[in-house]
DNA sequence: CTAGAAGTTAAAGTAAGCTTTAAGTCAAGC
DNA sequence: GCTTGACTTAAAGCTTACTTTAACTTCTAG
């Protein structure tokens, strides 16, 4: 027996109700981020759950975060059951250090600019904003205004 | 006449002091992101103020600008000529409304969360954070929390 | 003058995050 | 029962931002 449950939404309908194309939906079920149902025809049914997952997706993918990174997050969700408080309470908190850490760098990036661009100086040997690798040259290496977060994504040749 | 510079910088030696991969730079330079004298036997010789140029590029990478924009803002900026701090300053304020927008952005997105996730709600008709696109079914279309910027680089289907 | 490090090009490859295409199947209304 | 819109799959294609490769040339120290 392959019933599937009364509220179950096609693709169309999550796709609509979500702002999801329904190849970015099925993108994200073998990616293993998302789950559907079938119906006996072998359509896909989604519980009506798949929209928060689905917002919070969307959310995550605004502040930056990769699928990878999302994936792992919504790891701590189960998937079938409804997440309680304290699912998304852990959840929240592994998110609301990033957006700290974030919100964090772009301050320190904006006020190094007000104080090196803005101001029209550029030093290449003083502007610690404009040029980490001088600086790394100079002072030792390491982290000079970027935390880790806003730093990875770059590629390799350019550490 | 082909003479060069004296001051001028090999591509080894660009990469090894801005950090940026030997590849990446004949690519930028192809992208028309910078630019570079030749030798007589054709090899890329660099003012140094190039170094500047990618200084700033990273960290406008750093801020998630995309090569298109950099290239835009940078065309703001003389390649040959030392900018002048009215260049800097012009170009100074384009960014500093960007990085402002994406800060707000951010902390937006945090607070929501603080009230909507953090509390374990999430309801699917009141979070606006959370549900942008349900929001937008019930209240009418339009921005939720995310300004365009933030909105923008994601995929068309999207939205 | 010559060895070897460093540089040159065009073209192909990579990774993420999807979309598009082609060829075919399912579901629902008349 | 049939039409039509929605759905299915695998595979290829797309964009950004580079890197890698291959075959070859230039530069510099000894």
């Amino acid at each position: 027996m392959r019933t599937v449950a009364q509220g179950s939404l096609t693709v169309g309908e999550v796709a609509r109700r979500s702002g999801f194309a329904p190849s970015a939906l099925r993108y994200y079920e073998r990616e293993g981020l998302i789950r559907a149902d079938r119906s006996d025809g072998g359509q896909r049914r989604y519980q009506r759950l798949v929209l928060r997952r689905l917002a919070f997706i969307r959310a995550a993918r605004h502040v930056g975060l990769t699928l990878d990174e999302v994936r792992e997050v919504l790891g701590a969700l189960p998937e079938s059951r409804t997440p309680t408080r304290a699912d998304w309470s852990r959840i929240s908190h592994l998110w609301r250090r990033r957006l700290d850490e974030q919100i964090e760098a772009l301050v320190a990036l904006r006020d190094g600019l007000d104080s090196c661009i803005g101001c029209g100086c550029l030093s290449l040997k003083r502007c610690r904003t404009l040029n980490p690798q001088d600086v790394a040259a100079a002072y030792g290496p390491g982290a000079v205004y970027l935390p880790k977060r806003l730093r990875q994504p770059l590629a390799a040749g350019e550490g």
